[in-house]
DNA sequence: GTTGACCTTCAAGTAAACTTTAAGGTTATT
DNA sequence: AATAACCTTAAAGTTTACTTGAAGGTCAAC
């Protein structure tokens, strides 16, 4: 299949897929005597599994990383563990920052109960 | 003060508060005969709120709305009521990553120990 | 009176993951 | 053969929050 069909298929965007070979994170394709690039079941595979693994959390380096490193079970699941650590962290620091806005709204609203108005204005 | 005492007691440097200024987040501070920016206490408040506010998960952009537009009391607190709420569809959507995650690591690791090399090669 | 530290503006660079644009070649259909 | 739909490359634009660089002015000290 042409890259258009390939597009469709996966709901990528022909330039995005242009975009991973440069990347060098999709393998190069066959070109056809036109140029135009030509694939198969297994490109599409390979598609989706780059998509299904940014929608996990990883980013194109990191899946760059675990592609051209030569990688065992133990680093992949070494890298597993560590983006998992990562998303602990940005959730506790998403708790903390919407703790932290709730602490500000109540003030706030106390303030303005109590007829106060307090000193948020910036201009 | 001068723009780099600013910087250093509040730990932001000059070229950020000269950006915030450019951006219309910070006001124009007054300026000496040379042109060199001079700051008060205020400008030091103004720009510490702001710190706190990037801190607690707005973005400039959202600043400057808040700035810009005159804001009441229920304005504000539906603003930080959305950004609570755009604050716990991320942290549901990091908890359902990290499950995914965890889910593939124990699908990895049963089929490793059958044996079996499961296709995760982009190669 | 010059050295060094500090200030000015404007423009461009950075990271991430793409998208858009420009200019042009190919293929299928009419 | 012309038109549309599709493909090619390379380069530049997008977003966010800055940082860096270039070229030059100011100020305090020696």
């Amino acid at each position: 299949m042409k890259i258009g069909e390939l597009a469709q298929r996966t709901g990528v965007s022909a330039s995005t897929i242009r975009y991973y070979e440069d990347q060098g994170i999709l393998p190069k394709p066959k070109r056809q005597a036109s140029g135009y690039r030509v694939y198969d079941d297994t490109s599409m595979q390979k598609l989706m599994l780059i998509r299904y693994s940014l929608q996990l959390g990883f980013s194109l380096q990191e899946l760059q990383q675990l592609l051209t490193d030569e990688y065992d079970q133990q680093a992949l699941m070494q890298s597993i563990d560590a983006k998992m650590a990562e998303m602990e962290r940005n959730i506790a620091k998403l708790r903390a920052q919407k703790a932290e806005l709730k602490k500000l709204q109540q003030t706030l609203s106390q303030a303005w109960q109590a007829g106060q108005c307090p000193n948020i204005d910036l201009g």
